[in-house]
DNA sequence: TCGTAAGGCGCC
DNA sequence: AAAGGGCGCCTTACGA
């Protein structure tokens, strides 16, 4: 009996249609200039054509033309609207209904076909996705041409028109080609995924502020002892050139690398560090600058919402919580490799950097709305958990069930640890090696590398040939790993010529796309994310495995949490079906029932939920016992989380 | 004036 | 044969 049976066609109860809308932009005001709110709310924004195609319930439809010309919004009632790049195009619709230029309409579900793409492992751009997954070639270099036009050029183009309606069209074949192989749960995430995006997270302003001029104070400072720059921003602070010169100058070699992690650099600065400051006020000037850049874009993006949005909030009859500035953030869904999310849209919300630098905490800018408090969770040890599950680790496993600290377990379990009490308190060195084996050692990490690995996780100073010697200790003790790594490594190059497929424990799978031999010797094979060429082997495949079976993990459990947050019963997994459930159909959220609370972002295994204060312990515990449940598919495999009730985020 | 590559640095 | 990886954003340098 074929899978299709069980699914049946919805295109007979819900509209399907595919929009698509052009913007006039300029060289100043421009998408690349302005974050996505700002864009729509400038002046200038101008929404000149819209184009729509699609099937409704009267059969095949399509429309071009200025949204103000449009009469037949009823078609629109109940519909699923397909975009490629739906963050975008549901923007552009939901300012144009504020500006009364289209009416309110219920029950819109958005769907985005460029999160489809990558999903899919195709290219997120239309042109791309539609060479690949509909093999459509697509010149845009026309269309690209007319939409740098003014309105005027513009308004009537018969051609202009034409392209427009292109796009919505390629934008429905598209989806109806391949919803189907793009389960449900995924597609909400992804339309979830911007819209927590838009609906971002509260500043504390006044940190915000002084955090600023902080910043600019030690960047100053920093550049007072850079001879070569006079005026801040016309001069080149960070030239290694300028540098080289002044060395020159002084009779002193020049460090060919200023990274903080280069062994020459740290001897040079140990010979002559002392009496030239120049490499570590250009290193001091990178990192405040960078993070002054940082505050600055969260400055310049702030917006606050209508205080009518509010109400909706348990919490409105706060005082001044009207007047609360939230910061709008982008996150790419599927944006890396193994399916994890990547930041995007000029600030990044998953590398913020922990705790206090240069007397300033990014996290601490960000905070709960009034009345609210953040509840900050996280996957523990996902990935180790994960690799031993993959290889079938029991003795290890069955350490970390019983509620072994995980360094300990791998102590216990390849370093002969056999002592009764913790190794905490017996030997907090060997923990520490362990931590560094346990995190570094996984995915093929040579002795050189380990170095620094173990630096980085164990806090350790080791030798080369220490750390030889424990390599070498880790691969004869964790034979099952190693032979993980050379059975992928071997289907791997055995697919030279054509494509190579892992199927995580999910049922995902992960694609490696015309694999070959490059002349040096190295395997490589497209993924089509980013369009990168990589360079693959073994220890990498296997580390791609683990990150992607982490992220399916964190993925169902997070949209249990939004299910849950929302007052939604059903669990995360539900049957393939693209039919949506009767309640579920406004945007993802049901409007029937008031939610508990609401993601706010989240960084690959943590997640940084807003209730109300009074809700906090409550909402604590279910997130908990939501994030240790293993899912089906990883039955055996330990979870565990961690969360804590914050009035702003940290860690 | 643009795009791109490379070095550097922040996080998981 | 051996090889940790995944990202995004900043600056500088360079070439079209």
């Amino acid at each position: 009996m074929p899978t299709s049976n069980l699914k049946p066609k919805t295109s007979n109860c819900t509209p399907i249609l595919a929009v698509d809308f052009e913007t006039c932009y300029g060289r100043e005001y421009s998408l690349k200039k302005l974050d996505a709110w700002s864009y729509v709310h400038h002046p200038k924004f101008d929404c000149y054509l819209m184009s729509v195609y699609g099937e409704t319930s009267t059969g095949p439809f399509e429309w071009v033309g200025h949204p103000k010309e449009f009469r037949q919004w009823h078609l629109f009632e109940g519909a699923l609207l397909v975009a490629h790049n739906a963050a975008f195009d549901s923007l552009v619709f939901k300012r144009l209904q504020s500006l009364g230029i289209i009416p309110e309409i219920g029950n819109i579900i958005w769907r985005c076909t460029a999160s489809m793409s990558v999903y899919l492992s195709a290219p997120r751009s239309l042109k791309k996705a539609c060479k690949q997954l509909l093999g459509i070639a697509v010149d845009k270099t026309q269309r690209d041409k007319a939409m740098g036009q003014s309105i005027t050029n513009l308004f009537g183009d018969d051609a202009m028109e034409a392209y427009a309606l292109e796009d919505a069209r390629l934008c429905y074949l598209l989806w109806d080609r391949y919803n189907h192989l793009w389960p449900t749960e995924e597609q909400e995430l992804a339309t979830l995924t911007y819209e927590w995006g838009q609906h971002g997270i509260t500043v504390d302003s006044q940190r915000l502020e002084q955090s600023i001029q902080a910043l600019e104070l030690h960047r100053f400072n920093a550049v007072q002892h850079l001879p070569w720059v006079e005026d801040i921003d016309e001069d080149t602070p960070l030239s290694h050139r300028k540098l080289a010169e002044a060395c020159r100058e002084a009779g002193i070699p020049c460090p060919a690398s200023l990274a903080m992690d280069d062994p020459e650099c740290a001897a040079w600065e140990e010979k002559y560090g002392s009496d030239y400051v120049w490499v570590d006020a250009m290193r001091i000037f990178r990192r405040t600058n960078m993070l002054l850049k940082r505050f600055n874009t969260v400055r310049s993006r702030l917006f606050t919402p209508l205080a009518l949005e509010n109400t909706q909030r348990s919490s409105a009859s706060i005082s001044g919580s009207d007047s609360v500035a939230r910061f709008p953030y982008g996150l790419k869904y599927f944006g890396a490799v193994p399916g994890r999310w990547s930041g995007d849209a000029g600030f990044n919300v998953q590398n913020m950097p922990r705790g206090e630098l240069f007397d300033v905490d990014l996290r601490r800018c960000f905070i709960p709305f009034p009345g609210n408090v953040f509840i900050i969770a996280d996957l523990c040890q996902i990935e180790p958990r994960i690799l031993a599950w993959l290889i079938g680790d029991e003795t290890f496993l069955d350490l970390v069930r019983s509620g072994v600290d995980i360094y300990e377990a791998h102590a216990r379990s390849t370093m002969g640890y056999t002592d009764l009490r913790p190794l905490k308190e017996v030997d907090p060195a060997m923990r520490s090696l362990a931590k560094a084996r346990t995190l570094g050692l996984g995915y093929g990490c040579g002795s050189k590398k380990f170095v620094a690995v173990a630096k980085n996780f164990g806090g350790l100073d080791i030798s080369f040939a220490e750390a030889k010697q424990t390599v070498q200790d880790f691969r004869s003790k964790n034979l099952k790993i190693y032979s993980l790594w050379k059975r992928i490594d071997r289907d791997f190059k055995r697919s030279t010529g054509g494509d190579y497929y892992i199927e995580l424990p999910s049922g995902r799978e992960l694609r490696y796309l015309s694999v070959c031999k490059n002349t040096r010797g190295y395997y490589t094979a497209s993924t089509e994310m980013g369009g990168r060429k990589r360079k693959l082997y073994g220890g990498l495949l296997t580390e791609n495995l683990v990150q992607a079976t982490a992220r399916d993990v964190f993925a169902e459990q997070l949209l249990t949490i939004h299910r849950y947050l929302c007052g939604v019963p059903q669990a995360a997994r539900l049957p393939c079906s693209v039919a949506s459930p009767n309640n579920n159909h406004q945007s993802s959220t049901p409007n029937c029932m008031q939610p508990i609370g609401r993601v706010v972002f989240h960084v690959h295994d943590e997640v940084i939920v807003e209730v109300p204060e009074s809700k906090a312990a409550q909402v604590r515990e279910k997130i908990l016992a939501i994030m240790s449940t293993t899912p089906d598919w990883l039955s055996g495999c330990p979870i565990e989380a961690e969360a804590t009730i914050n009035h702003h985020y940290t860690k």
